[in-house]
RNA sequence: CGGGCCGUAGCGCAGCCUGGUAGCGCGCCUGAAUGGGGUUCAGGAGGUCGCGAGUUCAAAUCUCGCCGGCCCGACCA
């Protein structure tokens, strides 16, 4: 590949609106370019490491027995009714020229659950089938480059057993196979427990890469490698001892009161952690009252999970106050049985506390958790906080900001038994198929190897996944003996297998080695007059800004052996 | 979906408040010099000022509508 023949098309300036790192460095060094908002065009070089991290996600899943397909992204919506998946708001649909209704794939197990209706006896099993694929989904808020993008392409697998047995084992090649991409790729993934969320199954790990400019938190300890996302994690807190209080409830007055904060600050009030945050919520369709520590925060992933419903979000003021007769800052939960009550954990044995008195500018102290309120279930429905104990070994949790780039579901029968893929079990009674759906973001992994790996002159990658693993630059194309020089060790990279390209563009040095360091390439010869004229030419790693002068003769040699002992 | 900001040459921006000639830097093209860290000089090309309507003698500039993009929040199977 010759630099000057190629289209590599990189900005001096930052782009306006590119905040995050891989973002700003992927457009500068001419990887991408955005078409319209969470849509992406890959350029060569951009393409060149998609087919690099591609590469190896296949040779890892091939190791754990995968066979690769190639799906449509086109689907029939009929086949996502059968699921109940068509309602998702992110679906993309369409209608073709007859009318017919047609969507575009967010994931694969619709048509992979189809295609594996003809498997025909537990003989044939287990089946572990991948494909990469584009999926796409109309989010409401594409973001920071490749990392939140409407279309970009997956690695999808999806696994085929009859037993939990053969899930969990598939499961688990596919954590091993995860760990090793991720390893190969020079992500630091870490692998934590998260909620399967509405539509998922009984369990799910993420992999995610911690790095400012991610979405998502994580709580993580250090002492035992207890990791989960923010939206599944636990934490111990030390007991609280209220005081004894009144035999029942007694409203005062709190004119004006309407927070909890307000509160802890009033005459006669109490601090925030004696009071119960009492919030409504309507979970598919119909209200609940959801009851926390006046001082923790609600995570709504875990009330999806914890009470079940496909559908949540905050009511409104008027059917708060069509449901308890008062507006938020004077609600509470004592005598309600008008509608669930959902109480957190921490709140379980809780006296003497403080609360709405479902009457605006009244509250209540002296509340008793089970005397005076009729919980109909405990949830663990907080958001853990920074430095709290850690459930398993009870060390101080740290929160992280992270990036999902893998995740891996065991989904249990939800789809075989919507699409009917069942089969004969040894017994001879049909039984519906145990799958796992497991996915990786090639792009998103992209992106996320970049903001792992800059600094301030631009990318730094890996050398399994960079778009060149070296450059020869050539710095004076006029001249002829550098020239050709340049071109021989080029030929000599290639023929020892390096990933080369040459830099023959007639510019001045300084623009190459900008260039090549924006860019990224691992690996950089340098062949100049000053050099050739002691017969040296200058071997530069990227990684650490080590050079050093190496003969003509041997740097091809020298370079190749780093190269390959770099490659995993 | 709520809040904030922005659409002017390929990229980054100024001009808009106070209506009248469309400008700067980078990049690009030509020539010359230079050739180990974005070199210099000279010449040149390139713009429906996001789209539509309105006000006006006159609109990049004022008004309204629409479209698009970015950031924060909410959300994310």
């Amino acid at each position: 590949m010759r630099w000057s023949r190629s289209f590599i098309p990189t900005l001096r300036e930052d782009p306006a609106g590119a905040e995050a790192a891989s973002h700003r460095l992927l457009l500068r060094g001419g990887f991408v370019r955005q078409l319209m908002a969470g849509s992406y065009a890959l350029l060569p070089l951009g393409q060149r490491v998609a087919s690099k991290i591609e590469g190896i996600v296949r040779e890892e899943m091939l190791r754990i027995g995968g066979q690769e397909f190639s799906l449509p992204s086109l689907h029939p919506a009929e086949l996502w009714q059968r699921t109940g998946r068509l309602e998702i708001p992110e679906i993309f649909r369409l209608r073709d020229r007859r009318g017919a209704e047609l969507c575009l794939a967010m994931t694969h197990e619709e048509v992979f659950t189809w295609l594996a209706r003809e498997l025909r006896s537990w003989r044939s099993l287990p089946q572990l089938w991948f494909q990469f694929q584009n999926k796409y989904r109309d989010e409401e808020r594409p973001k920071s480059g490749l990392l939140r993008v409407r279309e970009f392409l997956m690695k999808d697998s999806y696994s085929f057993d009859l037993d939990a047995a053969g899930l969990d084992r598939q499961f688990e090649s596919h954590l091993t196979a995860y760990r090793r991409i991720f390893e190969r790729c020079g992500l630091e993934a870490l692998a934590v427990q998260a909620s399967s969320g509405a539509m998922g199954g009984s369990e799910s790990v993420e992999f995610m890469v911690p790095t400012g400019a991610g979405e998502d938190w994580i709580a993580s300890c250090a002492a035992c490698g207890y990791t989960a996302n923010i939206e599944k994690a636990a934490s111990l807190l030390p007991p609280l001892a209220d005081p004894p209080g009144p035999p029942r409830p007694e409203p005062f007055p709190t004119p004006g009161i309407r927070s909890i904060a307000a509160l802890a600050e009033f005459p006669g009030g109490v601090p925030a952690e004696r009071q119960i945050k009492t919030l409504v919520y309507v979970l598919d369709g119909r209200p609940a009252l959801l009851l926390l520590r006046g001082d923790h925060e609600l995570v709504e992933a875990k009330l999806t999970d914890g009470a079940g419903c496909a559908e949540l979000r905050p009511a409104t003021e008027a059917e708060i106050r069509a449901l308890l007769g008062a507006g938020p800052g004077s609600l509470g939960a004592v005598g309600v049985s008008q509608c669930p009550v959902y109480a957190d954990a921490a709140l379980r044995g809780r006296r003497n506390l403080t609360t709405g008195a479902n009457r605006d500018g009244e509250h209540l102290r002296g509340v008793d958790l089970e005397r005076d309120i009729a919980v109909g279930q405990w949830l663990d429905l907080r958001r853990v906080g920074e430095g709290e104990a850690c459930p398993a070994c009870e060390a101080p949790l740290r929160l992280i900001k992270a990036v999902e780039v893998g995740h891996i579901f065991k989904l249990g029968t939800r789809y075989s038994e919507a699409l009917g893929a069942s089969l004969p079990g040894e017994s001879g009674a049909p039984q519906p198929l145990q799958m796992g759906s497991y996915g990786i973001g090639i792009g998103r992994a992209l992106a996320a190897v970049a903001e792992a790996h800059h600094d301030a002159d631009g990318i730094l990658w890996p050398v399994n996944v960079a778009p060149h693993e070296a450059v020869v630059s050539v710095l004076n194309t006029r001249d002829v003996g550098v020239s050709e020089t340049g071109e021989r060790l080029y030929e000599a990279l290639l023929a020892a297998g390096v990933d080369a390209i040459l830099d023959d563009r007639d510019e001045r040095p300084g623009v190459k080695f900008r260039d090549a360091e924006l860019v990224g390439i691992p690996w950089r010869l340098s062949v100049g007059p000053k050099g050739l004229a002691t017969g040296q030419v200058e071997l530069f790693r990227r990684r650490g800004g080590r050079r050093r002068e190496v003969p003509v003769e041997r740097a091809a040699g020298i370079l190749a052996e780093s190269v390959l002992e770099e490659r995993r």
